[in-house]
DNA sequence: TCAGCCTGCTTGCAATTGCAAACAGTTGAG
DNA sequence: CTCAACTGTTTGCAATTGCAAGCAGGCTGA
């Protein structure tokens, strides 16, 4: 998302961004209203929050913004501000021969084995900083067993769900 | 709309996109509209393309379905389907956060999908070919009406047809 | 000064959205 | 057979959305 290095206002403030983008675009508010193809009036109760526009209103005064109509999703709470950080996630998403519960079903293994992996290095970071003294095999067998026990559990449950779909 | 060259799902039956949604996961209309948080009828409208909703609806029907909001603002149009290309097999032996177990865990699910889904497409492929007549579907759905030749009528006479907008 | 143009906002209204109440058809148990 | 419980649809209506017409104020150049 191109949203990623910018620093969020709160979600749900569509019209301050908007208006802040317009602004920052040094355009009137008439003119970003011919851009976008919506009334004046129209754009002006929604950047002072007196309505609440749709997502097509939305993605119109994106363009004319020329900004991602995405950016204004989020700021509107209609999607969440969240990047596939890896490819896994991407491939998955744009997988055309998995049905869309196959697909959450892999995201969300994905994604507890990530957490969990990440678990395990900050455990084995703080083991590390612990045992300053040169001695790697304790901490190497300790790291093995446990995820054995976690992994077999997920693939009952990964294999129960997809009869359904 | 820039797609990449991916091959997409007719973006706009939205409508249709839900009930076979719903029908995959086996749950009457009532049903998801009770876990989705909105009336029936309107439920029921949305599918037969009577009526368009808004991002917030789509949202809550996502999660009535447990899927994606994202998946169903594709089908509506909302956002763009811009996904990599790459394959979730390489992305997943590709990446280094998986241990090797996880990596396989990940695989076996993804390939038992797969098998499925084949079995499904070639299930689904003699079904359709013993049912060369046209008429209700016989894949099961005894809840479908016969009543359609009715409803089309009324539609042609209590709203015009909804604008692409 | 003042007309013309710009700015953003107010107001009334048609169309649309989402709902509740009711309807109509189907199914299975008694 | 009846009937309760389920299914999806019809209908009328309140609230919301988006617009067009107009208002009010500010600025500029003749």
């Amino acid at each position: 998302m191109q949203t990623r290095g910018m620093e969020l206002p709160k979600v749900g403030s569509i019209g301050e961004y908007i208006r802040d983008q317009r602004q920052q675009a040094k355009i009137s508010l008439r003119q970003l209203a011919t851009q976008a193809g919506v009334s004046n009036p129209y754009l002006s109760q929604i950047e002072r929050g007196l309505r609440k526009p749709s997502a097509e209103i939305l993605n119109q005064i994106a363009k004319g913004l020329r900004i991602s109509s995405q950016a204004l999703y989020v700021q509107a709470g209609l999607i969440d501000d969240r990047e596939p950080d890896s490819d896994v996630l991407a491939a998955i998403r744009a997988d055309q021969e998995l049905s869309e519960r196959q697909r959450q079903v892999l995201l969300d293994i994905y994604e507890s084995f990530r957490k969990e992996n990440q678990a395990e290095a900050a455990a084995e970071a703080e083991r590390t900083s612990q045992n300053a003294q040169p001695g790697p095999e304790p901490s190497g067998t300790d790291t093995v067993p446990p995820e054995e026990g976690v992994a077999p559990s997920r693939i009952g449950r990964g294999q129960s769900e997809p009869k359904e779909g």
